[in-house]
DNA sequence: TTTT
DNA sequence: TTTT
């Protein structure tokens, strides 16, 4: 049936890259949207979304964004739930993203801190038009340093992250 | 910022209609979204979202659609967060629908009972149109009968609601 | 960058089923969307906008939507343009079709017609799930009559397709 | 019916701002929306998808979009016809924006130029929020500068507008 | 706690 | 050139 969303925020913290154990990307993120109106105390309040991303484009957004990047996403509502620490099932509507969109349109992020000149455009991750023998690693381990960018950055706030913990595949939307 | 979600599934329970304590109309539904793909398991699973509508819009789902009706809703991603039974806070996210479509084609429910002829064509509620001076009750109260289908149902599943019931203003999306 | 149409509407006519000279199905239709509000007239307009959807989905639009279907459309927004009769560039905007989901619900279509018990329940046909391995022919030539429902109707109105005729593959989305 | 278009892309010229015999402004611009994917000869193609939009929202992408900026649009598709010069009937579709959203997240626009520190956070120019008796000015004559942002640019691409010229009323949405 |  |  139809599922359909389509965000444009900024991420509250950076993205969390994780790998289930057949070594399939997983991106995690929270964007936070504002409204477009005022609430009875005349504040603007802001949606915070949960968003997760599979595979390429996640590796991407772990590349790319970062707290404060404003995104956009294309996908779909998801629902989900899991045993809560208490015991009690506890239920999450989520956005699996099949693309996020990078719309930071100069070089800094939202902090203001430069990263050179690369990006200058806003770029789209996706999977649209990698479908199918184009991308022979589609749905495989991650490939060494493919999905990484060719650039340096100081600090890399995802420096941990690479390593396959305990995600179930049985989360994987196909 | 942007933020707009668009599904087609069915009621997996007859709507719930209330009013706010300045007779604001609000109904809750959760619509069941089966998926396009099926999991591991060969199963094709669904997405089950909850989906709230205010003021007259909110009452043509209550006076039309019931459990199991096949609907379309276009709207926006909302977070919320309340007071737990336990005292904890627990976060919810839903969908605000700007207008809720009727997609039963024929004459009746999921569960085959005849309605008559009204409504063989789809049929939208939504805010599209009714801006402004057309719609002077807009955000008044309930004006009696004046959202009732001239028609009776057999079984109305929605004869215990219409009474002011304690639900807070601040929810109003607008 | 974003682009994103969701659209529900009627079909104006039969879908028509072509192939590419690389045995690319494509299927091209009109879908007639009333709007949600009424002209100055008090006539409820409706909008007509074209669709094109590619491969499978293209088949099974062909299989079982025609005149008067009630159709689910998602996808992206394309411009393009040819060279019109009288030598002039016309300028198009279509919807291209990710995925069309079939949402007559009843057994008959809008003219009545019986067509059995199948699809009792809308059908989505698209590209979500289907990417990779578990659809070999994706992209391949037409594969007989795979793409065929198991009934027969009295008048076929695609008796006409499926023999490759000229399409040029660069309108192809990927 | 159903009928949502959502785009990210950039103005292809400055917009046009015209006012039917009513008074009430009508914008239009054009934008080029980069595909996610490329084409057969390895280039990355753009669609370009004219756009309308009506009221306050119609002043403020007046006043605050020029060439290059980056935009959302949150709005439906809508199929029209004219008059051709030589005659003939044509038959167009684009996007009547319900919001328009201003993407540009640093000083300058694409072209750089510098203007100072307002609109460091993108905004949104809408109707959302602002429906019923909050905006008694909805559908009347343009009330004088209201609309205009409290700076000065140096060059005005919209100097020239403002003054009723003969747009049809017929067009307007609602 | 889920619909067909 | 339009659907129910």
């Amino acid at each position: 049936m139809m599922n359909r969303v389509v965000l444009v925020g900024r991420l509250t913290k950076d993205p969390e890259l994780r790998y289930t154990p057949n070594g399939i990307a997983v991106a995690t993120f929270t964007l936070a949207v504002n409204r477009a109106f005022s609430n009875q105390q005349g504040e603007r309040e802001a949606d915070f979304i949960n968003c997760v991303v599979w595979r390429k484009p996640a590796e991407n957004v772990a590349n790319f964004l970062k707290k404060g990047s404003l995104a956009g996403v294309d996908g779909r509502l998801q629902s989900r739930s899991y045993e809560g620490q208490d015991g009690k099932r506890v239920y999450v509507t989520e956005v699996v993203a099949d693309s996020v969109q990078f719309l930071e349109t100069r070089s800094g992020a939202a902090n203001g801190e430069q990263r050179g000149s690369f990006n200058q455009q806003p770029q789209s991750f996706g999977n649209y038009g990698n479908q199918g023998p184009q991308n022979p690693s589609y749905g495989g381990a991650p490939a060494g340093n493919q999905g990484k960018p060719n650039f340096q950055r100081n600090d890399d706030p995802f420096a941990n992250v690479g390593q396959p913990i305990d995600i179930s595949d049985d989360d994987l939307p196909f």
